[in-house]
DNA sequence: ATTCAATCGATATTCTATTATCGATATACC
DNA sequence: GGTATATCGATAATAGAATATCGATTGAAT
């Protein structure tokens, strides 16, 4: 178990995980790679070559075992261990993400937002402190915060994250639409939405114009 | 200019598009694949390969023209002309993204919201509609919309995903934690946070258990 | 006009990820 | 118990992406 797992496989284990534990208890204990794969839209291979590398529980003719691989997959991930964060910019996106409870499943527990605007501070809907960034470093370091989500407006991303890091945080989030410099050693991920749509839109647009053309030259062949 | 591109080389795109675009336009005119790398965090020859497929504003010595560029990068992308879209499910994240002004530098423009809740219906306070569910399809059929955001719970996102393509969507955006099944010829991109995180997550921990190990075997050297 | 330095773009190489092949193994059936 | 079949896991082949190399081009300096 534990071999190396690219960082595209390593993408797919949430999806794994999430379908795994929506799967009925009362059912079927085992499931094939071919039929997750099925499910999930991906290739039977690949399914099999992922959950080789994180997982033992695949038996010959009978597939995997659901809960072992289940536990598996969240061990690989660590989420068996809940990871503590904070967020920064409780606005309108801060704000949804703050009450969103999908993140449990993920192993993820924000302790607490901050944000500038003393006027957003106090309780969320949900029941979530928002405090004023002054608090944020302090309590950082008091909670031993590992993870930040950064939800400010752009031109502010880079001075938020500066703060978190000097509160220890080791790991950001960023949704904010700009590049953030961090030290060696701190983990960056941004969430890019607008390269999604860049993705989508081109497809779009290519599928468009190819109709256009392609009126004619007809029979694309389906997938087998 | 148009030659293959690969889909991360597109990912790439909006993030190129966005620092030049917010580049202080009495300043230089034109830059360097070097300086636009180091800005981005990308190498300079990713760079430079990135921006040869979609466009010939690199002149040897000068670099690129800014504002050549950004327009080439517009209408690689299809940016040029605005995409409309609808969103179902007003809900926290729905009417985050309905009122996030961003997206229209992404060429993206949400027209209506549509939620099962008629207590939700009405305006929103970005000043958008959020209508009933059953004025989705023939919306969408009468304003030719091509795009739809699903923003509703995973239990009711592949119900919402026929509706849309039965209101003659041709491309969905899935903020819903599950997998949608869409006929032949539709366009799906799932924006999957829980992927984001698991890869925030397990870099994070191999860090910290390396540190554990590692006290000792020091020097990793640092680039250059 | 000639040379120099910067920088591009094309091609080649290396690295990474996906997909295919094939032998091994566990159950079910006879 | 022996055989057939589904399915796994390891290894090999292919495809795709990132990076390095190098000649070509442009403007600036002499
Ligand atoms: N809303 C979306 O759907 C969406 C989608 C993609 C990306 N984003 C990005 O996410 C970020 C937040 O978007 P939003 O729509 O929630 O904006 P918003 O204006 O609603 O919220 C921003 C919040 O950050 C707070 N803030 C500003 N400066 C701060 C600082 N220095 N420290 C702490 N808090 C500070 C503000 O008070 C505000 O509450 C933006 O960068 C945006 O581009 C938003
Ligand atoms: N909130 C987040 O930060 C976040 C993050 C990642 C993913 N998501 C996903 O996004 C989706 C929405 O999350 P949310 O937090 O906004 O939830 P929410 O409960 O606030 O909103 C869901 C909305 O969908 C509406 N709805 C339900 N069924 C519908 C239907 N059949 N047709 C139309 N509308 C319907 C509800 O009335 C509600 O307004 C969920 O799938 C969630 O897992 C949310």
């Amino acid at each position: 178990m534990s071999k190396p797992v690219s960082a595209q496989a390593l993408s797919r284990m949430p999806v794994y995980l999430h379908y795994l534990k929506a799967l009925p208890t009362d059912k079927e204990t085992n499931i094939s790679a071919k039929a997750l794969g099925l499910k999930l839209g991906f290739g039977e291979i690949q399914v099999r070559k992922d959950l080789a590398a994180v997982s033992d529980a695949g038996k010959p003719k009978l597939g995997y075992s659901v809960s072992e691989l289940i536990s598996d997959i969240e061990a690989f991930l660590g989420y068996d261990s809940v990871n503590d964060a904070v967020l920064v910019g409780a606005g309108k996106l801060g704000r949804a993400l703050l009450s969103y409870e999908g993140f449990k499943a993920n192993g993820l527990n924000i302790v607490a937002a901050f944000d500038s605007d003393e006027g957003k501070c106090g309780k969320d809907e949900s029941g979530k402190q928002i405090l004023p960034l002054e608090k944020l470093e302090n309590l950082c370091r008091r909670m031993k915060i590992k993870i930040g989500i950064i939800t400010v407006p752009a031109a502010q991303a880079q001075q938020v994250c500066e703060l978190l890091i000097s509160g220890g945080v080791e790991a950001v989030w960023n949704f904010a639409p700009t590049h953030l410099s961090v030290p060696q050693g701190v983990i960056l991920k941004n969430e890019n939405m607008a390269a999604s749509l860049a993705v989508l839109s081109k497809r779009l647009s290519d599928k468009n114009s190819a109709n256009k053309t392609a009126q004619v030259m007809q029979g694309k062949g389906d997938p087998k």
